[in-house]
DNA sequence: TTAGTTATTGACCAATCGGTCCGTAACTCT
DNA sequence: AGAGTTACGGACCGATTGGTCAATAACTAA
């Protein structure tokens, strides 16, 4: 019917994530995105929009790919300590590697969240369902399973410690310092 | 000797900090700037530099408030849960108002300190004043005080919590769902 | 009063912003 | 081969960006 699309779109959205990741949506702009796509903006902006729409196609990706990732981690087998110690986990290898982009999620929340509203919607959904997880996780563990409310109280401790780390590791902590916050957390598993 | 400037600075960077607290700094203009404060950029421009240097003044000002502000219940009166119980009053008071601006600090983390390492310095120069306070407010406890090790390990997780709880404000995140996790923190204390 | 100094103001700057238009290229179906 | 459709590339758009300049105003010390 007609001429072909060059590239994939899924392969470019995940460049442009990862730009929106590590500068933020102001912070970025289309240039750079064409620049790091190798792609021009018309056809960029006949894939996805403009670049809020972009920008919210980001975080959908985000989603498919390490929020989901980190759910198969609560969602699999083992005790709870462990299904959580596996979360905190990949903070902590992130950061080995020397990859300081903290989480996508949380410099959204702080950065676009306030300002808009689609945004906002979509870190609410993606919060939930990590604490979904995590309430899931904890129930591999008899007494979290039989107490709903100690269960929902874990949680959103746990999610709390989860987003501060990832600020932490933004703001240049070092890495013993976020390990002892980590096995301080899990001990009270 | 000369004209007297019509202004005071600090009551200018109060509404500039503000503006950067809310919007980062991209996301913030100078016509931002002039508008909110009343003032053209030539003024501003001659007393601070330029909008970097805004920035980091804006990150100072945070600091002499807003941060000294949280040390002075740190290194209060009475026991470790009453002093960090009041350090999360804060937060929570700030949302029972509707300000869900987040922390400033924590913003700045997310939106800059990669990018810009004068605001990585202001940002770990605040955090470790933080992490001292809480330290000093737990010493308050003789079971904290006695235990150099258990204290430091409690500190670190006081103060993820504290940012991860300022992640979830700007989020979103409902006041019940911020105060379980309150309380739940103290309760480990 | 006058010389010297600094503050304020609005015009002005090049560069960049997000976004659009249009001529050409590449494909499929008949 | 031709018609129809979509993708690509680059020129182009007005608006906005951070920042500067020069004229004028307001003050103080001599």
């Amino acid at each position: 019917m007609a001429r072909p699309r060059e590239f994939e779109p899924e392969m470019a959205l995940s460049i442009v994530m990862d730009l929106f990741w590590r500068q933020g949506f102001e912070g970025t702009s289309m240039h750079d995105i064409e620049r790091e796509t190798g792609l021009k903006k018309q056809s960029l902006y006949r894939v996805f929009g403009d670049k809020r729409a972009m920008y919210l196609a980001a975080l959908r990706h985000y989603e498919e790919t390490e929020v989901n990732a980190a759910l198969e981690i609560l969602y699999g087998n083992g005790p709870a300590r462990k299904r959580i110690g596996g979360l905190f986990k990949g903070i902590l290898d992130a950061v080995e590697k020397n990859d300081r982009r903290g989480c996508f999620l949380c410099n959204a929340s702080t950065d676009q969240a306030q300002l808009d509203p689609a945004t906002q919607s979509w870190v609410k959904k993606m919060l939930s369902r990590l604490e979904a997880g995590i309430k899931e996780a904890l129930k591999a563990d008899m007494a979290y399973r039989e107490n709903r409310k100690t269960r929902d109280k874990a949680a959103a401790n746990i999610i709390t410690v989860y987003l501060g780390l990832r600020v932490l590791v933004k703001g240049g902590s070092s890495l013993a310092m976020l390990k002892s916050t980590v096995t301080q957390t899990l001990s009270t598993i």
